[in-house]
DNA sequence: ATTTTTATCAATGATGATGTCAATAATAGA
DNA sequence: TCTATTATTGACATCATCATTGATAAAAAT
């Protein structure tokens, strides 16, 4: 779990130091959750002090702005290469819903977005985003609902990835009914 | 503000107590959004000690639960009745939406449901789903797709509650769009 | 070799949130 | 009136997180 177990002091280069951190926070929220993303905690697992932490990120919440921005580059990523693939709808839902709800990525941008009063994602994943809105308008046919769809799914899929599986619960909804639910929906906005 | 400002002890009932704190946390709710449900806070604003309000309700987290189940109990009474008046689907959909979003309720569900607080409505809270659920199973013809109906309108109702603005306003949806999309999709959930 | 830069750390301070406890006072019941 | 109950309170204790600071050492620049 500790990185530098030993008395020496290393000394990274900025990049390798936030990457090294960004990497370790990623770890502890797959493993602990929102809470595992507190600077002392971080920091421990990385093998350095907290202030180092500070000293390259500014600010714990500048970190975990960090992390999501990070994380939503590499989910934004995955869906244009699939988009690019193309893939099947339903293989890109499933593979969107998959990413958001696995590593607790959907769970930290909601938690930053309910933090904060607004989310503004850096202008790198903004670039990526109107792309992939691009590529879907033009694929379909009518640009105003193809607006209304991508609005609905991404919605839904940040819904479901916080309470997902206990609204699931709620309805009585069974594990093959859920593991369909991604083919369900393609298959319904396609219709649209 | 300050509900007492004199120096004499108020002494309530265990009920108007319980129910003048959850008010007034309704309203920091609101106003100052998550962090105004802290328990100093409520209890100043409230006009009483932290200590009185962790007496009625055991603890800060209990406290915030019970606002939930409260504003719960308030949004499904209402899905209910609408239901129960045959209201159109736009309508009962419009309402869901404006009332998670309104008062910062699907914001606060959102956010007990990631502090692993375990989502589960209290019994109360729980028939009146399960009745709604029946209701509109009945209506429809088919019981399978209307679970997934189900299930995608509340995924998506909460994700719009949380995030919805700043999606919308990522993807360019202007404000009649925005003001059209629960009419947009209760048409086209029908038709499903 | 010397200087400069800066990544790193230990220690400290500030802040705030939550919960506990003994004491007090308001009300109900005898 | 007397007593029992309990809602209420202020003070205290605990705990965690965050940010700052001055010193140190590793690497780069000169």
């Amino acid at each position: 779990m500790n990185v530098n177990s030993g008395d020496k002091r290393v000394r990274r280069t900025p990049e390798e130091a936030k990457s090294l951190i960004l990497s370790i926070a990623s770890d502890r929220l797959s493993a602990l959750g929102l809470e595992g993303l507190n600077i002392s905690g971080v920091a421990k697992d990385a093998g350095m002090s907290h202030a180092t932490v500070i000293h390259h990120f500014g600010s714990t919440g500048a970190m975990r702005k960090a992390l999501l921005e990070k994380m939503t580059h590499d989910l934004l990523s995955d869906v244009m290469v699939a988009l690019n693939h193309h893939e099947e709808p339903a293989r890109v839902l499933d593979h969107l819903f998959e990413m958001l709800s696995h590593g607790g990525h959907g769970r930290l941008l909601a938690w930053l977005a309910l933090d904060q009063q607004a989310f503004s994602p850096a202008s790198e994943s903004k670039g990526l985003f109107t792309d992939i809105l691009n590529k879907i308008a033009e694929d379909s046919g009518d640009p105003v609902h193809a607006k209304q769809i991508i609005f609905l799914v991404a919605i839904a899929a940040m819904g479901k990835s916080i309470c997902g599986d206990a609204i699931a619960g709620l309805i009585g909804i069974n594990e093959t009914e859920a593991r369909q639910f991604p083919e369900w929906l393609a298959e319904h906005i396609q219709r649209i």
